[in-house]
DNA sequence: TCCCAGGGAGGAT
DNA sequence: ATCCTCCATGGG
């Protein structure tokens, strides 16, 4: 029987994050509802946001919302935990931080690209705010991004959560809630694909998943080496692992490993940058990753989720029957 | 029933 | 290098 913590036991710890703490534009509602991360989304509660973090061994769970507008505003932060608020506030802060990308500057990345010839400044408008979500744990990144592959966002962040609850250490809070964290490399080493296959929907990514799973969590993949290998280098180290290939390496090393130079080049980036920059001749994949990292830099990733978001928001359409055909 | 989903692996050309 | 085809599973 768990222990029912006394009401008076339970730590609301508010603090607010002010636009001087951060560069340039914010708008958190695009942000995290971009379909970016390669970790789950985070619940949406009103018009806040919910999410359950484990800081340095201690569960937090916490929300936090938006007021006022892109260049006016502050982010509310209500934290709930066993732990005080002054054991937890500074690591929760650092940890959103990083997480929502406020040391990016935004406004050199619009103003480097402002010109006329750049169609990617098409996108600054109504984008402004928008930043690059970076995961925080490199081994959710990497699994999530090998799920992610062939299958739609809310497959795989459905099957992601199937795996916090199956395989994730159990965390409670004082306000009587329980949730689940991303399971440990051991926890998913042992598991026989086949088994994890049929209770996860996750179709032939078993098999991958525990294989980089036991990878990991034998100690013969390193994925902290991922944050400083050179680009090059660390791109071909992830495309050896099976269920890698060039889009999930570059997705776990822009939003796993905050690289921005990374540039994932999926269906719908492929479609756009061939439509925007080659008038419509055929161009493959490959070269349109070399494309995005030349004539974007170390703004590449950042290049990338708003010609995303462009090419979704259906300014470029899917290719139509009609269109492959000629 | 069909096509598609933020692709990858293995093979043939 | 570039181009097939198959791969599990569920949604529209």
């Amino acid at each position: 029987m768990a222990e029912i913590p006394a009401a008076n036991t339970i730590q609301h710890n508010s603090f607010e994050i002010s636009p001087q703490e951060i560069r340039g534009p914010m708008n958190l509602q695009e942000t995290v509802l971009s379909a970016q991360t390669s970790e789950p989304e985070w619940v949406t509660e009103g018009a806040s946001f919910v999410d359950v973090e484990d800081l340095d061994g201690t569960p937090v769970k916490y929300t936090i919302s938006q007021v006022g507008g892109v260049d006016d505003f502050k982010l509310a932060v209500n934290a709930i935990s066993y732990a005080h608020i002054e054991l937890i506030g500074a690591g929760l802060r650092s940890h959103l931080n990083r997480v929502l990308g406020v040391s990016d500057d935004l406004q050199s990345f619009y103003d480097k690209f402002a010109h006329e010839n750049e169609p990617l400044q098409s996108t600054f408008a109504h984008l402004r705010g928008l930043r690059l979500m970076r995961g925080t744990n490199l081994y959710e990144s990497l699994i999530c991004s090998i799920l992610s592959q062939n299958n739609s966002a809310l497959l795989w962040n459905r099957t992601a959560r199937l795996l916090m609850r199956l395989y994730g250490p159990r965390v409670n809070f004082p306000d009587g809630t329980t949730s689940f964290l991303f399971p440990r490399p051991e926890a998913m080493a042992g598991l026989k694909p086949r088994e994890l296959r049929s209770k996860t929907s996750m179709g032939y990514r078993a098999k991958p998943v525990v294989q980089v799973s036991r990878l990991v969590a034998a100690g013969k993949l390193q994925l902290d080496n991922f944050l400083t290998w050179p680009y090059d280098e660390a791109k071909e180290a992830l495309i050896d692992l099976p269920g890698v290939g060039p889009k999930v390496a570059d997705c776990f090393l822009l939003y796993g490993a905050g690289r921005l130079e990374a540039a994932p080049v999926d269906v719908w980036i492929h479609r756009v940058v061939t439509k925007l920059y080659f008038r419509g001749r055929k161009v493959s994949r490959p070269k349109t990753a070399r494309f995005l990292r030349e004539r974007f830099g170390e703004w590449a990733g950042y290049a990338q989720l708003y010609l995303f978001d462009f090419a979704r928001r259906g300014s470029i359409g899917k290719a139509t029957k009609a269109s492959k055909h000629g």
